[in-house]
DNA sequence: ACCTGAACACCGTTCAAGT
DNA sequence: ACCTGAACACCGTTCAAGT
């Protein structure tokens, strides 16, 4: 058939990232597919691959997306005070609402790996990377000068922490006894796991 | 063609099963397939479903004896001493340790997913369930009578915890920055949460 | 330059037909 | 009672052919 100038290469890259995430949204990351994507967008499968490299590709781009809209939260949780406590709290709270306003495409995130031959992409790591800095910022104050490493450190133990959380309470794997939720669990973590850090630097 | 009689029904799902943890081992999730396990026991496609519901059901049979393997190690911490740190650190040693004698083999324990219709079946969070019994007994200690909610949650929170660590080291999305492993972000979660929790009770 | 649609090499699952 | 192998309804990806 040919080209049909339908869309900019931008209007049909956006196109197919919006039907992809619909999908998502509604039939799981094992309902995507690129026939289905193109069927939503009108165009035939094959066109896909003209503006993506492979359906990972698109899958990637879409997680990018979802972990982007945290980071930007976080990001604004990060200026609103500079006690450690109550805005590590507030981050932790925010992922865990974040992963309730869109469980299918947080699910996607913590669920994707790539195909069998093919590794993950260099940009991608980094854009999981940046949620560590607002945290990092946040954790900073309990840290003094020449703690860095630290700092970092902390700041990747926590997080992680707080991931293995709410990936078991959204995977269900988690045997939540009687009334306890994501947020209770994430509090308790913060608030013991700050406590221990403030206890060995005082004592240190 | 008809039945064979090659091997009893026990044997054939031994055989399955023992095919299975091998393509797991090698292939990873995307490479394990009803084909292929078929292939490799010498029997059809088709004689798989005599034995098991369908590819799910024998996956999570595979992941549960990767979990009960686990299970095994923290139960003989469990009996070693009554200092809830050592013991501790000791399971999350142990945790990691056999994530790396296994990596891919417990990738597919994180990465799978039912498909599409199916919940996972009854059995099966009560095989993940039983991993915070020896954690639960041995953060115990720190508990006085009376406290065994707390004592639940806390032993919640640190497995979910170390979990959160050990499937981002395992998955690579941790940016392991200058030289941290995950037996060191471990052994810092351990610690300080421990420590807070200490804080608290020795402060309430 | 971009799109189509058929083709290729796979999937999980079912089931009539055989023994 | 159990196994086979073909069939069904899908996949991701490629690519010659069209405009």
């Amino acid at each position: 058939m040919g080209r049909r100038n339908d869309h900019t290469a931008e209007a049909l890259h956006a196109m197919a990232m919006a039907a992809a995430r619909r999908l998502l949204a509604k039939e799981g990351l094992s309902g995507l597919t690129v026939r289905r994507i193109a069927q939503e967008i009108g165009y035939s499968p094959g066109t896909l691959y003209n503006h993506f490299a492979n359906l990972d590709d698109l899958v990637l781009q879409v997680n990018a997306e979802t972990l982007d809209q945290l980071l930007a939260r976080l990001r604004g949780l990060e200026q609103q005070g500079s006690e450690p406590l109550p805005v590590l709290r507030a981050m932790a709270r925010a992922y865990i609402a974040e992963i309730r306003a869109a469980p299918q495409l947080w699910s996607a995130v913590f669920e994707h790996r790539m195909a069998k031959g093919s590794e993950l992409p260099d940009w991608f790591p980094g854009r999981i990377a940046r949620l560590f800095e607002p945290v990092e910022a946040a954790i900073g104050p309990l840290f003094g000068p020449g703690c860095e490493a630290d700092c970092r450190r902390a700041a990747r133990v926590l997080w992680s922490a707080l991931h293995g959380i709410t990936s078991l309470v959204l995977s269900q794997k988690l045997d939540l006894a009687t009334g306890l939720s994501a947020e209770d669990l994430a509090d308790d973590l913060v608030t013991n796991y700050l406590a221990g850090l403030n206890r060995k630097l005082t004592n240190g």
